[in-house]
DNA sequence: GCTTCAAATGCAAGCGCTTACATTTTTAAT
DNA sequence: ATTAAAAATGTAAGCGCTTGCATTTGAAGC
């Protein structure tokens, strides 16, 4: 009778064929290092065991866990999505893990989160936006973890980073805006506080303003968390008052998609007598109705160089300077010259 | 001067704390253990050296490691992404962390993955759909790994599963579709090779149309892959014919808006001349012009329901049988009667 | 003050693996 | 053949933590 199978170690595989475990390691980690007749044997015996290393004793031997974490304020959104996917294919074929967390849009929730994956052992972090308190980075330092910021692009940010100028973009967007003859802007902002990307594009667009002579009580801005009814209520909102606005920018597609769906269901044409425009361009700003002007962004091109940049982080190379991706206006059906009252 | 300063460990939190190393473990275990003076003191140690424990040699000495592996097609699916997120927001309430991996629909990728997860040191396992190679299952078992199913449901699993039984789904909203007159039906499916949801929503389509007496040659089925343009390619080609149908039913969402566009671009009205129909509800159809009809299933409540079944199952509860979730079919204005020719 | 017993703490053995270093085997040059 | 150098393999010392068991401490009862 068989004794009680349990898990194999490397040591069980050791036995079997007949050398150190110090070899059975080696097959494993530096095949090359073995001369092929002892690695078949070795590899025999791995299979015939259904022998997998222990996790936590390698990590432990080898001090590295090769496990990346990234904290986004959701999944859901189908912009982080998109960049997460790509960061985790790439992060795969590196052979490295990705370990996922959700602040839910709680920025108080990041610290924990951040504290639970450096305990995890993850060997960097992806954070975004950077914005946040001195004293986690310090935190991270202090254990050796890098993180680099991605979705966030500042000449000033000190921490390894990739993104694009969400303040720049913006306010390319708002001049386009500008030049076809708006006058008076509505905005429907992301939740500003503890999110530098929603305050960054609304400040984008206040430059623009600034600069292309509109006063600023000609601005109206409502803030509002992520969402298509969220956007749809505040569009609503704004239309309200008896010089309502003649186009309305949103700090994201999905904003501009219920802020799009408001106006239809108030009986209003869109470009005719209200423009929207969004942010990020995803997918929904093709499929609605009109098409959506927005900005475009390269969310996959982002994840992709996230992960190569962090991984060069996390194996000792140097911090470069941050890390600038282009952005586009997509000028599209929902953008029209402004209305003649 | 300071020597080189690395990261604390237990041993450098009792000598500050002048304690054993035991005391310190328990005092962060279990604290109820020791007298509250002591903790006192060794909790000071432990925030004055900025301690955290080492993952892996808490792994290693206790044999769990608090994470739950996901596997699935991709993050990028709207119809994943949340269930995900509700499933990652339920594990973390309960302490687990998640880990994800993505299979970028490579169904033969997933194996690896599997053992990719397995090998670090995952408590349990979160999977897509049943359809695979039972030495898969073989081989978690032998791991002593919980493997729980997602997003399906069939009575007769053998796996603990949880998810909506596809099959009766669709052919619960084909049955409304020919209620309404039509008799030439197209299909654009998901690929369906490797796909359990796929298959069985098709095969739905084919009991419907079995049990109401639509000849088989009346079904016209495209296979894509999951895409919004790949949806208007399978819609093109469908509507090619020179007896085409009177109604598209997509396999899910997201290829019905792609439907939807291909629709429009060819100046086909949508539900005048053609009706289109979805699955999955996500946030889409109802964005889209014209809303889409579609079924409704309920992402977050499976996200949360898994997480809670698989910790069950983690911590040793037995396996109950498969679960099954309500779904509803949507009638919205994407769906209308048979065009009569 | 002296037992007795429970509570608190310490001791030390692993957990399964990697890797520096030591040893043995092979290869190649003479 | 002989021997030096290179290649392959083995030895064993940790890695940082948990936990069963032994020991010490303190409280309570007499």
């Amino acid at each position: 009778m068989r004794a009680t199978r349990s898990i194999p170690t490397l040591d069980d595989v050791a036995k079997k064929a007949g050398v150190s475990t110090a070899t059975v390691s080696r097959c494993l980690n530096s095949p090359e290092r073995v001369v092929q007749s002892t690695r078949k044997r070795v590899m025999k015996a791995v299979d015939s065991l259904g022998y997998t290393p222990n996790f936590g004793a390698r990590v432990m031997a080898a001090k590295r866990t090769f496990t990346i974490g990234a904290i986004v304020p959701t999944m859901e959104n189908s912009i982080f999505a998109r960049g997460l996917q790509a960061f985790q294919e790439a992060l795969d074929t590196r052979g490295y893990t990705l370990l996922v967390s959700s602040t839910a849009y709680r920025p108080e929730a990041e610290e924990e989160q951040i504290r639970a994956l450096v305990a995890r052992g993850a060997d960097g972090l992806l954070l975004i936006g950077h914005d946040r308190d001195p004293a986690l980075y310090r935190y991270l330092e202090r254990q050796a973890v890098p993180a680099l910021i991605a979705w966030a692009y500042a000449p000033h940010i000190s921490q390894p980073a990739i993104g694009f100028d969400n303040r720049a973009a913006m306010r390319l967007l708002a001049e386009e805006v500008i030049a076809r003859g708006h006058k008076r802007i509505g905005v429907i902002s992301a939740i500003v506080k503890g999110n530098d990307r929603a305050s960054e594009r609304l400040e984008g667009i206040k430059d623009a303003a600034k600069a292309l002579g509109i006063p600023s009580d000609h601005l109206y801005v409502v803030e509002t968390p992520y969402g298509i009814e969220t956007g749809a209520d505040a569009m609503n909102k704004l239309m309200q008052g008896q010089q309502p606005p003649t186009v309305v920018m949103c700090g994201n597609d999905v904003l501009a998609a219920g802020a799009l769906r408001a106006a239809k269901a108030m009986g209003l044409a869109v470009p005719e007598d209200i423009s929207v425009t969004g942010f990020d361009d995803i997918e929904l700003a093709r499929i609605v109705t009109p098409t959506l002007t927005t900005v475009h962004v390269p969310h996959r091109e982002m994840g992709t160089k996230a992960a190569a940049t962090l991984i060069g982080l996390v194996e000792g190379g140097p911090a470069g300077p941050p890390v600038e991706l282009g952005i586009s206006v997509e000028i599209r059906e929902s953008l029209g010259p402004a209305k003649t009252a």
